[in-house]
DNA sequence: AAATATTACTCTACCTGTCAAAGTAATATC
DNA sequence: GATATTACTTTGACAGGTAGAGTAATATTT
């Protein structure tokens, strides 16, 4: 398992993806992600919540009710047009932080 | 410039590989990094020194006191065994950490 | 000689993201 | 009816990073 604090600054991206695919509620985007890491990295409940309240409130991502199946009822996240620009932003960002975290990483094992 | 809380809890790793290098000075980690990152990212004074306790509280580094040139007087870091243990699982770590957030940067851009 | 720039480190108060813990509520299974 | 699972919310705390202010010594400029 991958200590949280070193993946924190990247939720937004992991979190923005995958609600860019297809619309998504927050108890999926869970399971999704332990999932596609084969349970190397687990969000926690309370920081995917805090996720969502903060790129809400930002107008990057907007909420509506589905149904209630098995279970509580679901809260679903569309990505905005404004979240669509912020992801592509993240993604760049994300191949400048390789480059340069990987300048001090080389020659070492 | 890459935003700090993104690079944030590699903060470690960078300071830890130049001490490794050789024993250093606080000034002289913040300007090789400026330098090797061609600016892409500067450390904030703070932080750096703030860094500097944690590790030494630690043990994974420890201090001296070197001249006084051209300013104030200079006190110098070594790694220490542990610290050079650290490092490594950094290191191993930053490939994980890579590795999973890949998997959800792939096919974007 | 005085003023300014640069080198070098320290401390405090604050901000932000993460998270443990506890709670609410509905459905499915035993 | 009891338990497990699905699903979301809120509160309070913690840790890392940082602005800003301060201290102090040497070098350079005026």
């Amino acid at each position: 398992m991958v200590r949280s604090d070193i993946i924190r600054g990247h939720l937004d991206a992991i979190i923005l993806r995958l609600i860019s695919e297809k619309d998504r509620y927050g108890y999926e985007i869970s399971q999704e992600i332990s999932l596609r890491t084969n349970n190397r990295f687990q969000i926690k409940e309370a920081t995917l919540y805090a996720v969502f309240q903060r790129l809400e409130k930002k107008d990057i991502i907007e909420a509506y009710y589905g149904d209630v199946s098995h279970g509580g009822k679901r809260k679903y996240y569309r990505i905005t047009p404004l979240g669509k620009a912020y992801l592509s932003e993240l993604v760049k960002e994300w191949s400048a932080v390789k480059e340069i975290i990987d300048l001090f990483m080389e020659g070492l094992e």
